[in-house]
DNA sequence: GCCAACGTTGGC
DNA sequence: GCCAACGTTGGC
């Protein structure tokens, strides 16, 4: 069981899109960066818990957890000529993107707010998320950081 | 295999 | 809207 963190711009899909889809489900697609694509493909298990992360926001922070109920398979958006995130390079035989499904599990009251997080930094030890200069979609959280995180909620 | 140019991310 | 950081591309 592993704990990670995932960036969505509200925007495009943000916790309200998540709380009022059907089953409060997603599929986690349109990753095209291939360290993220290997976490999707190999690491992300279900049962596995992530933080949901607005960015580039006016209040970038987590607001709230999502469970993985689905682990990696190809990403349909990739075969899709129609989606902004269609790939034409990506062989259905050997699919080159993945996805995950996710599910809403807590909303949080009020958001930890990446502002709060970066004035609790001595808590947290080397949060990836708060290194300058992380551009990763997906991150991976340790279960201290998770708690610690949490305990400012 | 190097590396400059380019595109994207994402906080500010 | 700016721009630092960094991944990717492509010429050589």
């Amino acid at each position: 069981m592993q704990y990670w963190l995932m960036k969505s711009e509200p925007d495009t899909f943000s916790i309200d899109h998540l709380a009022s889809a059907p089953k409060r489900r997603t599929l986690w697609d349109g990753v095209r960066n291939y360290q993220v694509r290997n976490m999707l493909r190999d690491q992300m298990k279900k049962g596995d818990l992530a933080f949901f992360w607005h960015s580039n926001c006016d209040s970038p922070g987590v607001y709230g957890i999502v469970r993985i109920v689905k682990e990696g398979y190809p990403d349909p958006s990739a075969f899709d000529p129609k989606s902004r995130y269609f790939d034409a390079d990506s062989d259905p035989a050997a699919p080159t993107w993945y996805s995950v499904d996710v599910e809403l599990d807590t909303r949080l009251e009020k958001p930890v707010t990446l502002e709060r997080l970066k004035a609790n930094a001595g808590k947290l030890g080397d949060m990836l998320v708060l290194r300058r200069g992380n551009r990763l979609s997906i991150t991976p959280v340790t279960p201290q950081q998770w708690r610690a995180v949490l305990a400012l909620a």
